[in-house]
DNA sequence: GCGTTTAAATTGTCAGACATTTAAATGTAA
DNA sequence: TTACATTTAAATGTCTGACAATTTAAACGC
């Protein structure tokens, strides 16, 4: 493995930087096991303090996982769908609220994005993503229905649409615009009767994909992405008015 | 800020946790100042390695920065949009390259994220990005070019068609699809043939934004992707049959 | 008033030790 | 022989204490 030259940078971010270099490169493969600590330190001539923060930034961003005790030691890991879900909505919900991304942005790039599955979904929806968005629609129109379950089911039938194009990678990509927009969606509070035009905007999404027509598919949802923009707006004017 | 229960995991782990929840929910604002290490180890009744440990894996997400001497410290990190693009970019490229995901799988997600920028560069491009489009356009002509430079300029000039849309966010989510795409574009030899064929494909891209005609453009990129597709399958078979 | 020096605070690094966990090796008895 | 319990070795997890390097602010001298 590489060494360092008199970098005045600290010592475990090279040190992470060097390992993180050769799992990118295929030098360090799925589940091969690193040297102990202890050799880590050896080599690099630094102590084992020094390697442990290194392998803890790596470990971080799930480049390796560690087992304790005997046959031990810090491994390569395969990086999972679960996980590289979790990194990408942490990082794009981060850019979002520190950026001061605009509603109206954001707003747009989720719906671009959505709407480049859905010729797809169109095309390949199952038995069994037509019956989550079903589920997740029905669940909306229930009256005692929180703000935040309304959100999380609103999440829920966007999730399955992407699903339904049975991409797992357009899902993996899709889920970080969908669900950073979450704590934007959450300002907005979603009267009785905007509830019920976005439970009518979801119906005509999943009839037109349980129909494979795929342009009346978008066209619902650039509706709806209309629709959540003058929402948005609503409640951006509200806010800017301090009256009450 | 919260303590940790009589969880198994480890402390500098469950202690990054702690302090990424005050983040993301915004409890501890961009450029605030963390307590010092001896007062997060005291609060945390953990020793000061612990601490370092786990203010090294925020240090990893780019969810703080440290400065040394008097009156430095851990600060939350604005995290901005060059270190957004470099996690999402590696989060990415190891997904791919470690789940055997397909060539198939990984074009039809790329082209699907990147027809759906098409209608707004159509819409919004600038002579800029259009002059970006131009000259990469012109570089991929050239005769001497190698392989790597080719790769290099293609994934510039769709980098500068999703720019056109001039939606950060966007360009953002794009960059994680297209830049994860380079290692297995790599494996594809181009040929001189090849190459003609592919100019061909941008100059009709270019030109359809150029006169704002998505349409044009989102057909010229479903065909560049049939074209890319047909390229990797050859290269495949190829590799399948180990005869020379 | 201004430049220099000093002091203090904080992160970066090191050394050594002990605790904990895990699986293999070993021993023991049915 | 087999099954089970014990020991052992290796590795990570954690702690203590110390020193180095860096940076700012305050003190000082002129």
């Amino acid at each position: 493995m590489k060494i360092d030259p008199d970098n005045k940078a600290d010592l475990s971010a090279q040190i992470a930087e060097a390992i993180r270099e050769e799992i990118m490169a295929g030098r360090l493969i799925v589940d091969e096991r690193l040297p102990s600590e202890a050799e880590l330190a050896d080599h690099f001539e630094v102590s084992r303090p020094t390697v442990r923060e290194a392998l803890k930034r790596l470990a971080a961003q799930s480049l390796i996982r560690t087992a304790r005790g005997a046959f031990g030691g810090a491994f390569v890991n395969r990086l999972s769908y679960p996980e590289a879900y979790g990194q990408h909505i942490t990082t794009s919900t981060l850019l979002l609220s520190m950026n001061g991304i605009s509603f109206d942005v954001a707003c747009e790039a989720r719906y671009a994005l959505e709407r480049a599955c859905t010729p797809l979904a169109a095309e390949r929806r199952t038995p069994d993503t037509l019956a989550t968005m079903r589920a997740e629609i029905h669940r909306q129109g229930q009256p005692g229905l929180t703000d935040e379950s309304f959100c999380a089911s609103d999440v829920a039938f966007h999730r399955a649409l992407v699903d339904s194009a049975g991409n797992p990678v357009l899902s993996y990509q899709l889920a970080g615009a969908v669900e950073a927009m979450q704590p934007l969606m959450n300002m907005i509070t979603f009267t009785a009767r905007s509830r019920e035009a976005i439970v009518g905007f979801h119906t005509r999404i999943a009839d037109a994909v349980e129909r494979h027509e795929a342009e009346a598919a978008q066209a619902a949802l650039s509706e709806l992405e209309a629709y959540t923009l003058t929402l948005g707006r609503d409640v951006m004017a509200a806010r800017a008015r301090p009256k009450g």
